[in-house]
DNA sequence: CACACCCAAATTGTCGACAATAAAAACAAT
DNA sequence: ATTGTTTTTATTGTCGACAATTTGGGTGTG
C-alpha cells in the first residue's frame, strides 16, 4: 500500500493494533480535532483494558497526534491553521536537509529507482489527460523516498515516524488532496534531476521551494475562504 | 537553573520523577548507553511498580532516549559516531530554520534580553581571561533563547524536547565539554546581529554555519582519535 | 560434533482493582 | 441572583497478578 508509512514495523501487540486504528480514525477526523479523549470510554469501544489503551495513547502522542496533561487527561491535537503553517516550517527545514543527504547518499539503483517510479506518473498523468491526478499517493511516495534517500536515520525518524502523521491529518480535515497537481509534479522531476547530478546544494534550494510554494498555495486558499466567508 | 530544558512543565507525578532520574542517569552515563534495560529490576531500584516504570519509559522513549521492541524489550539508544554526525545534521537544519524563524518573529524585548546576555558571557569571558570559560550552560542558553525565539511550537518541541537531550548524551559521554570557545562566542555575536538586523536569511546561513562547524570540529577529533589509536 | 527440537525460566504484555487528583454539582452566604 | 465553599462524582495514576511471548539451556538424534 502506497500511504503507508516507510517505518511502520509489523503490528503484532494488541496496543498496536488499537493504536492504528485510533491514528486512522484521529487521521481521518473520525475521532475530532481538539475533542477529549476518555479512556475508559475509548477502552470500552475498542475492548481493551485502560492499560492497553494507555499504551496506544503513548504511541499517538510520540507522533503528536494527542496531548496529554497530567492528572488531566488527553486531548485531540487541535487543527489550527498556525499549526498547519508551523507544520510546513518544519517539513522545510527537514526534508531539504533529507534531500541535500539523499543527493549525497542515495545509490545510483534508489536514483534508478526514483526516476522509474516519476515516469509511471507520467504515464497516469497522461492517462487521465490533465486531470489533476497528481493525489497523494503520488506525492507522498516522492517526498518518501527522498527521505530514506538521505541514509540519516534520525531525520527518517522524525520525518516519516512523526511528522508525516499529522500531514496527512491535516490533509484530510482540510480536504487539501494534493493541489498544484502539474506544477507538483514537474518540481519533482527537477529535484530528482538534482539528486541525480549528485548536486546536494541544489536538491535542497528545490525541495524548500518546492514544500514553500504548497505552503503558500494554502496560505492564498486560507485567506480566499476568509474573504469568502466575510462576504456573506 | 540555566542547563534546563526550558519547555519542561512542572514534575508532578511519580512516573515524572522516574522519568526525571531515569533522564538524568542516562544522559550521564550511569545506565549504560547501548545497554538493556530489565523492568522488573529498575522497577525495583526505583522503588515504583512496573507500571509507572514504563510510563517513565515511555517519556523516554519519546526523548529519543530508549528504543524499545516489542516482546522484547527496551534498551539505552546507542551512542555511535554515526549517531552523532546525524544528529548534528538534523540540528544544522531544524535550528537553522528557528533561527530564521526568529528573525523574522522575535520581540525587540526578547532580542535586547539576548543581547544582554551575550555582554554577561562576555564579561565573564574577561574575568575567565581567555580560558576555555564558554561551557555548555552558556551556549546551550544562546541555543535555547534563538529556538525560543522561533515562536514556532513545532520547531521547539522537536528540538528543545526531544533532539537536545541526545544532544547532551553525546556531549557527556564523548566528553565535548563545549570546544571551540572563543570561537563559538563570537559566531553567537553574528547571529544576534543578524537577528536583531531581521535578516532572516542571514541568520539561518550563520546558524548552519555555526553548527556544521561544531560538526566538523568533532569529525577532525574522531578522525585524530583514530590515528591515534592506529599508532599504539 | 553439529543441529534441531523441546522444555523451563525469565521477561514483557495485559488485565482489573484501588488510590489520588481534578471536575462537577449542590449548597450556603452575601 | 451571584459568588464562594463544600461535597460528590468521575477521571486519571498506580499497583500487583496473570497471560503470552521470547530466550537460554538441555536433551536427543543424525
Amino acid at each position: 500500500m502506497l500511504l503507508q508509512n516507510p517505518t511502520k514495523q509489523t503490528v503484532v501487540t494488541t496496543a498496536d493494533k488499537v493504536f492504528e486504528q485510533m491514528q486512522q480514525a484521529i487521521v481521518e477526523g473520525d475521532i475530532a480535532s481538539g475533542s477529549k479523549i476518555s479512556e475508559p470510554e475509548l477502552a470500552k469501544r475498542y475492548q481493551v483494558s485502560r492499560s492497553t489503551l494507555r499504551e496506544a495513547l503513548n504511541r499517538l502522542e510520540k507522533c503528536h497526534l494527542v496531548e496529554r496533561k497530567a492528572n488531566v487527561g488527553s486531548r485531540v491535537v487541535d487543527c489550527t491553521i498556525e499549526g498547519l503553517l508551523e507544520l510546513y516550517i518544519t517539513r522545510e527545514a527537514l526534508e531539504g536537509m533529507a534531500c541535500r543527504q539523499a543527493a549525497m547518499n542515495m545509490s545510483d539503483d534508489e536514483i534508478k529507482h526514483m526516476q522509474n517510479m516519476l515516469s509511471e506518473h507520467a504515464n497516469k498523468e497522461q492517462l487521465k489527460a490533465g486531470v489533476a491526478y497528481y493525489q497523494e499517493e503520488g506525492d507522498l511516495d516522492f517526498h518518501y523516498k527522498v527521505i530514506l534517500g538521505s541514509h540519516n536515520q534520525q531525520l527518517i525518524n522524525l520525518i516519516c515516524g512523526q511528522l508525516y502523521h499529522l500531514v496527512r491529518m491535516y490533509r484530510c480535515q482540510f480536504g487539501m488532496h494534493s493541489p498544484r497537481a502539474s506544477k507538483a509534479f514537474s518540481e519533482h522531476a527537477h529535484i530528482i534531476q538534482a539528486i541525480s547530478d549528485r548536486d546536494g546544494e541544489l536538491a535542497e534550494l528545490l525541495m524548500r521551494r518546492h514544500i514553500a510554494a504548497s505552503r503558500k498555495n494554502i496560505e492564498n486558499k486560507i485567506a480566499q475562504q476568509q474573504l469568502e466567508a466575510a462576504s456573506n
